[in-house]
DNA sequence: ATACCGATTAACT
DNA sequence: GTTAATCGGTATA
């Protein structure tokens, strides 16, 4: 499988300037036949040395198993037993590192996220949550390990609107219990989208 | 084998 | 602002 160029861009960078890398880029999902695309606007980066991060330490089990195999790939895990949180893996094999995709703006397939989180036609934030994000793009522990930068049933891809964007960043969600690197301003978001959670 | 808890969300008051 | 839902991972025994 050729590793294409986005892929390059993407391995080169430290794990929060990936986490920021990503912002605008296109997340797609393609689940049974079906399509799904929404722009990336909001990301969380977790370091290897990080409380917050499962592989504190170089902690490694079955489930941060991932996270200690090659960067470009998809660590999904359960969440207060409901929710399906995605993750990219960063860095090479033995640096266990992460970004969390928090929030994504629905591009197309809007139908089908309204329709698998259980929202009303009228809603248009059907992904501004990372559980939301899961649920929306159809994404389980299948998905767990998969290769996002190969031709896959997800993928990440460039937009092709380009427009400037402006990044904000400041302490991560739910972390509480990482003590001071709680506090570190590892979340990452597009300025002013209405995409971004809450 | 058992106990505790979380990178959240939705539905309350 | 508060809380129930819900279950796999992890630690402890």
């Amino acid at each position: 499988m050729r590793k294409n160029l986005l892929y390059k861009e993407f391995s080169e960078l430290s794990t929060t300037a990936a986490a920021q890398w990503l912002l605008g880029k296109i997340l797609i999902s393609r689940v049974d036949g079906l399509i799904c695309k929404g722009k990336i606007v909001e990301t969380e980066a977790y370091l290897h040395n990080d409380k917050a991060c499962h592989s504190f330490g170089n902690r490694k089990t079955e489930r941060t198993a991932p996270m200690h195999g090659p960067s470009g790939h998809a660590y999904v895990f359960l969440c207060y037993g409901i929710h399906h949180l995605l993750n990219i893996v960063t860095q090479e094999e033995g640096t266990p590192e992460a970004i969390l995709i928090r929030a994504v703006e629905p591009l197309e397939g809007i139908e089908l996220m309204l329709q698998r989180t259980n929202k009303p036609s009228t809603n248009i934030r059907p992904a501004s949550g990372p559980g939301l994000v899961g649920k929306a793009f159809g994404i389980t522990r299948l998905y767990n390990n998969l290769d996002i930068f190969g031709n896959n049933e997800l993928s990440i891809e460039e937009s092709f609107a380009e427009t400037t964007i402006s990044i904000m960043s400041g302490p991560r969600i739910g972390v509480d219990y990482a003590g001071a690197d709680a506090l570190l301003p590892y979340r990452y978001w597009i300025a002013g989208n209405n995409y971004v959670s809450r």
